[in-house]
DNA sequence: ACATTTGTCGACTGATTAGTCAATCTAAAA
DNA sequence: TTTTAGATTGACTAATCAGTCGACAAATGT
């Protein structure tokens, strides 16, 4: 792990630990095992650093999510696929999903302006826009759909970490809790 | 208002625009027309006035759900009301809903321990503990049904701040929420 | 071999911050 | 009227923090 990401590394840690405002550059720098001028090199506002480790969670777990994608399958399998291994993602990364959130509910999303993510963004609507042009989703608006999946998500996140189950009844649970949402959608 | 509400109000508009870290408790006192060493007599830290602003606003939203709801009431109608009344506070208090969530996704949230909230959180559980025995929401566990809910609550605010529809488009869309999330649970 | 860029270091600084404190004010009780 | 307890003030401080800088090292290109 090179030193770029090491720092990131600390950062996660340590920001899901005390939050933004606990932690000083310069215990990142030291959990990161750098110098405190290498954390300006590369992130040269603490700022930079708090949206850059945003970006690149997110970036992370959606390559994740299309690694897992097959081609070909009916829309109800691609969304489950799509919606289970955001889950399991999630509770494999549990930080990183804090980290998420943490970001997203602060004023710094306000920050954000990013094209990668604009368009990861971009292809999950217009798989929703499609399924509902093929009648396969109600008819309702876009944002709204995305928006109630996301939440669903955050959800059965939340209870699972809190619930902590065995994996067998985990993961019957969040199949279980695809086919709520799946029924309200159809 | 006295001191201590125009500190608590300052507070939040600052803790929402700026964020905890960017927030200094001299500017807090000074939006709230207060010296410096008044904010300090009512809050012995800033930690114990971002925890007390939190509970303060739960407090509130609890009391307006509460007053709403009429007794005799059968289950469909009684979590209808509670579901819409809180929808309707949240988007008539945007800032207050916007801090409870950044600070519930924030590490302060592990240091809240009220026994108010907690009794609150009781009651809603007992409610749905209730419609299950009763056999009018589906058996799933007590903590699931209530998470569900909570983002369901989460979502829909999301999505209508966003959207910026007219007040007639707005109910209408709050209403068919509730029927897709009843659905789903019974 | 040399030059140039890039990465790394850590001491340093100017600005800021949470929280203190002794003095003053207010209002109601005795 | 006098006492007393709480409310209010704002100057003050000890500590902390984000970010700088000049020196040096490593890698890369010529």
């Amino acid at each position: 792990m090179d030193k770029q990401q090491e720092i990131l590394a600390a950062a996660l840690k340590l920001f899901v630990e005390n939050g933004f405002h606990g932690t000083p550059t310069s215990k990142i720098a030291k959990e990161a095992g750098v110098a405190n001028g290498t954390l300006f090199h590369y992130y040269p506002t603490k700022d930079d650093l708090i949206v850059s480790l945003y970006i690149s969670i997110k970036l992370r777990m959606a390559t994740h999510i299309a690694e897992q994608i097959t081609d070909g399958a009916d829309y109800k399998t691609m969304f489950k696929t799509q919606f289970i291994q955001a889950l399991y993602w999630a509770m494999e990364h549990q930080a990183e999903f804090q980290y998420v959130q943490q970001f997203y509910s602060s004023p710094y999303q306000a920050m954000l302006q990013s094209a990668e993510l604009q368009q990861i963004m971009d292809k999950n609507c217009h798989d929703i826009q499609r399924a509902i042009d093929d009648k396969v989703i109600k008819d309702l608006p876009v944002d709204y759909i995305f928006t109630m999946i996301s939440s669903h998500l955050n959800g059965i996140h939340q209870y699972l970490k809190n619930a902590n189950l065995d994996e067998k009844k985990q993961n019957e649970t969040i199949a279980q809790t695809f086919g709520l949402l799946w029924d309200m959608l159809t």
